[in-house]
DNA sequence: AAGGCAGATTGATCTGGGTCAAAGCATGGA
DNA sequence: TCCATGCTTTGACCCAGATCAATCTGCCTT
């Protein structure tokens, strides 16, 4: 067995309070390059703040006042740690995963800028899977406590969180589908037409983007080996529909993979 | 291929307006056989109201003041259909469902007495999958607009429903790693595993009970076929862990189960 | 610039679970 | 009571994807 696990392994969570403040609370910051809470993030399409006024999303800069750097490989937080907090992601690129007592491991999502992280530790006051950065990475930190009473305060904020918490759900569905009754090459295909939407929304290329997760985590969300991931993407470009080097992929023809997410779903 | 999708096929909603009012707003009702409103209802533990105290139990029960039956084989809501409430399952036993374009269907979950149904619908405003009654069942109707209202004047229920959603997420990774990274033998042993443990959470024997579903519908949701469902519950059968007769399942050997679920995890 | 090493590719082979097919079994409606 | 029909079981065979193994590639370190 490859020993990425050993690699991968976090450490020891620092506590939040030695992260980062972006806005000192004691002198209000006036400088532009500076300012840069919530109102004036170019997240904010994405993010939490999505709908908000901007009276609203201003009241939002006292609710997300610290960031964390994280380095790559280095954990956001691990099962069992303590829940306070949600994490937006500013910068980077993270995995959750899921590990068993016997070694096992699952990649439960890849989450890029402007996606919340740590929602799994409401439930139960503790996390539930560790979030790894896959690159160095920041994350803005927003006290649960505070966004609990934030949204008393405002309809919007609250019914807006339901519904990212509720399309989360709707999310994981939609990965059980996949896994449970997807064959290889679709999963790949509806996995790289996932990623290029993601990066689309945010204002990449949705053709071409580097890939920050190895042949092992892909396989491990998409419920296949490495091997199998690496040969799939050989094939896809001998079929012209990509073209990897490495962590490197262009997309060369998108509906080509739509197609390879639908007909070979038509089994028979 | 089956045609059991033909059979499924569900009928249009009834509005919720057509649903049998448990209390009829006008005249409150005495009789402590009629009182069946979440304060009086024997899934108070279980359900949405735990941890409420007397008093905002009684507030509940002005939010959940509708039920509806369902006929087995018959669907509460599809997906693409508005949304407008939740559903707490009061009797019986539903499942949910996703199902492609393609013709494709996965089974996302089955739901008991006290479980929540419909949290897919708040982010879209439309549900995203099927829920199917597995026998003939009951719902209390949750207007969603009010449980919102309500939970702005009370904390506990306002956090509990956070919990609630949060604790859904946590079963999809679960129900993940599952569909990711276990053999089918680990499957089977888990799922029937989670459903003693929901059985006993419910009054009910923890070694004894009746599969509401089919063989291809548990297969469905393992990310399995029937025939491989079958033939596993024969295997248990002949390794002296069940006894299975059709749709009555009886777990001869818990520990014995459980060590399935490990044991074969170990692979190699 | 060289060496080390994590990750990726590719080939050969194996196997768990899928597929196809044929009975068996239970339940409900006429 | 007796089919009809939907569900389950079991057998025979097959194949997608896993496993094992051998390179290859590119990057990081010194």
């Amino acid at each position: 067995m490859l020993n990425l696990t050993v690699n991968n392994r976090l450490k020891k969570n620092p506590p939040d309070v030695v992260a980062v403040p972006v806005r000192p609370m004691t002198a209000p910051v006036n400088l532009a390059h500076l300012k840069t809470a919530c109102s004036s993030c170019n997240l904010r399409e994405l993010c939490l703040p999505v709908g908000l006024s901007n009276e609203q999303l201003e009241s939002l800069d006292d609710l997300v006042y610290t960031r964390r750097k994280i380095k790559r490989g280095e954990g956001l937080f691990r099962s069992g740690d303590g829940f306070q907090s949600l994490y937006a992601v500013r910068s980077g690129f993270f995995k959750t995963r899921l590990a068993t007592a016997d070694g096992r491991d699952q990649v439960t999502g890849f989450q890029m800028a402007g996606e919340l992280l740590g929602i799994d530790g409401i439930g139960t006051d503790q996390h539930t899977c560790d979030a790894v950065a896959l690159e160095d990475s920041e994350v803005c930190v927003i006290p649960y406590a505070r966004l609990d009473e934030l949204s008393r305060k405002f309809d919007v904020l609250h019914h807006h969180f339901h519904k990212v918490m509720s399309r989360e759900i709707v999310r994981d569905h939609g990965v059980m589908l996949l896994l449970g009754s997807m064959r290889a090459e679709e999963r790949l295909a509806t996995f790289l037409l996932n990623l290029s939407q993601r990066f689309t929304a945010r204002g990449f290329s949705a053709s071409e983007f580097i890939l920050r997760m190895t042949r092992e985590e892909i396989g491990s969300f998409l419920g296949l080996k490495l091997e199998t991931v690496s040969r799939l993407f050989s094939r896809f470009q001998e079929d012209g529909l990509i073209a990897v080097q490495q962590k490197h992929i262009r997309i060369v023809d998108i509906p080509g993979l739509k197609q390879v997410m639908v007909r070979s779903g038509s089994h028979c």
